[in-house]
DNA sequence: CAGCTGACTTACGATTCCATAAGTCAGCAG
DNA sequence: CTGCTGACTTATGGAATCGTAAGTCAGCTG
């Protein structure tokens, strides 16, 4: 159980989760539409509209979102209008749910400015603030510096000076 | 205690605060370098090398994210070199890491390939591997839709039918 | 003081991403 | 069958971002 990033150059990150992930919503608007889905959107031109972005990059992002299984298309119809589309999380997209969590509340404490945070979410129950926080399989809080990187199913190692222990 | 979800248009995310922090780490490589900071990797070309991109994408990237306070430029020395530079985390830097292990968490469950997932964080007292949870201020854990969206001090309150009710 | 090396910077062209503006398409209302 | 509206698509041009390749700069070694 050696901690990995001893000789970080002996594996790569080649299937890394983090850069799969990435290639998702490894940008600005995506982040802003789960943002909004979570928030509750789900209509075409309120996703443009609150993300503050035009209408054809809504529909590239909201697309690609879609194809990554995230949101899903689904009919819709108010009385005495046509069939619309609605876009809907899905599980995968609910679960994105604590990457925007983690994010708001990095940005609450290090990037809001001085009025504070726009938005609070709480706890239904309670009504206290809700956080993300880490904690392991054995239900321990871990706390800052008191973890390790071990090897998963999927490591790659490498020869420690092969050229290629890049991975993305 | 109105869940602001119901009126998303009474109130504007001008001043949200996952998108200020996504004009710091708002792209691809950006996380990444956090990844390999968080990693352990503190020189130049360790990042370009290990992230996978090019050496003017990493200085950027690198100068970005030491002006936005989550690295800092120290000097180091060893034995019978010059003095060079390292980036190491600060604080602002190291609070990070809650972002990285969600998005981690996510791409391992949802995006992973079949050998699955490169690497696992473990606790260091237990080993157990460590995942991010939500939990409230009353240490209740906060299950998907068991939370609500609540007015924050910096909440920007709109016309019902403004023009800009948008915001980014 | 020349060579060497790590840490960058500059130059360049390709690609991606974006906003604005305009066009398309479906189907209910009249 | 025309108007209207929501949900897009197409066209165009500008800005950001990228990789490759080459150049710069500082300071220890010899």
């Amino acid at each position: 159980m050696k901690d990995l990033r001893e000789d970080r150059d002996a594996w790569s990150m080649a299937n890394c989760s983090i850069a799969k992930a990435l290639e998702i919503v490894g940008n600005r608007t995506a982040m802003l539409i789960m943002r909004e889905a979570l928030f509750g959107t789900r209509r075409f031109d309120d996703f443009a509209r609150r993300v503050g972005i035009g209408e054809p990059a809504a529909a590239a992002r909201l697309k690609e979102l879609t194809a990554a299984g995230l949101l899903e298309r689904v009919p819709y119809q108010e009385p005495g209008q046509r069939t619309r589309y609605a876009y809907q999380l899905t599980q995968k997209g609910r679960d994105f749910r604590a990457v925007i969590v983690a994010l708001r509340q990095w940005g609450d404490t290090w990037a809001a400015d001085e009025a504070g945070p726009p938005v609070v979410v709480r706890h239904e129950n309670c009504g206290a603030p809700v956080h993300a926080v880490l904690r392991c399989d054995n239900g321990h809080d871990v706390q800052p510096g008191e973890s390790f990187i071990d090897a998963g199913p999927g490591l790659i190692r490498v020869a420690a000076d092969s050229p290629d222990s890049s991975g993305g």
